[in-house]
DNA sequence: CTTTCTGTTAGAAA
DNA sequence: ATTTCTAACAGAAA
């Protein structure tokens, strides 16, 4: 579920929320989604304290103070990270934040609470995602197998241009391929693509330098304005605070099949399958 | 009721 | 070696 700006949006709310908590107690209902040893992994959490948020691509890493490890966290189709304070009563009456459902609920899978009594829930539907806690080695060969960040310091013109060379695959599967990009998914994947004005299945050394340049843009562009939204909820996808991302009223093409092109206000956008994904896009405005 | 689809990706198959 | 398909799971929609 979660793509780039949503994982993006997460983390700006876990950093608010969680730095600096003391984790007093991790309970983990579904121990599939641990990919530790149980013991090893209570071990090294409780007691620890957060000290930091990041991520690449789509994978959030929570720094902790302790024992020199990071908690690597992927969210995969429907995973939710949702911190709920303390419930202490604030002026006016109300909590903050704002969760609009009562937590744990039978998709919390694994609860962390912190020493304030405040809780991070780790909920997930269809039981894709997980969590492991690494060593700073693991942690930096984790982040190594992962492509460019379109929003991070490596992403320029000359290396977004190479990644396309002597590759025969479709534009689109390039895009989704984590380990040369990292952070798009279907969604954004097919909203880039629009965006360029190119067809997701052109082959990707097909593409000419002009056309490298439009998605280069595209990329970076969408992934901002999505991060600016708060993300894409369609169905599942929340924030650190629970709430629903207002992206889905930008999109272009992702779930308007049959309906008529926002750009052109001509071409219908069409709905296909490529590499195995529903793929969206406008045929008049896309060669 | 059965079938198909869904925001991901590791590992198998081609 | 590279690219594509399938399984992991649960639920909604057709």
């Amino acid at each position: 579920m979660p793509e780039l700006p949503e994982v993006e949006t997460i983390r700006r709310g876990l950093q608010r929320w969680v730095i600096g908590k003391k984790i007093a107690k991790v309970e983990v209902r579904q121990p599939k989604l641990v990919r530790n040893p149980l013991p090893e992994f209570n071990r090294y959490l409780t007691g620890n304290e957060i000290i930091a948020v990041d991520r690449k691509g789509k994978l959030l890493f929570l720094e902790l103070k302790n024992h020199n490890v990071w908690l690597i966290i992927h969210l995969k189709m429907t995973g939710q990270l949702v911190f709920v304070s303390a419930r202490e009563k604030i002026a006016g009456g109300h909590e903050f934040p704002p969760t609009s459902e009562q937590l744990p609920n039978k998709y919390s899978h694994i609860i962390f609470t912190f020493q304030d009594n405040s809780h991070l829930f780790f909920n997930d539907l269809r039981r894709f995602g997980y969590l492991k806690v690494v060593s700073r080695d693991e942690k930096e060969a984790t982040l190594a197998s992962l492509g460019i960040d379109p929003l991070g310091p490596e992403y320029n013109l000359d290396k977004f241009r190479s990644i396309f060379k002597n590759k025969k695959k479709a534009l689109k599967a390039l895009l989704l391929d984590q380990t040369i990009l990292a952070g798009l998914g279907n969604i954004y994947a097919d909203e880039v693509c629009f965006a360029a004005g190119i067809h997701p299945d052109r082959l990707a050394d097909k593409l000419t330098s002009q056309d490298l340049e439009k998605l280069y843009r595209s990329i970076r562009a969408i992934m901002h304005q999505a991060v600016k939204a708060g993300g894409t909820t369609f169905r599942n996808y929340r924030n650190a605070e629970g709430q629903k991302g207002n992206f889905v009223k930008q999109l272009a093409v992702y779930q308007r099949s049959k309906l008529v092109c926002r750009r052109c206000q001509k071409g219908i956008i069409v709905k296909t399958r490529l590499i195995g994904r529903g793929t969206h896009f406008c045929p008049i405005c896309q060669k």
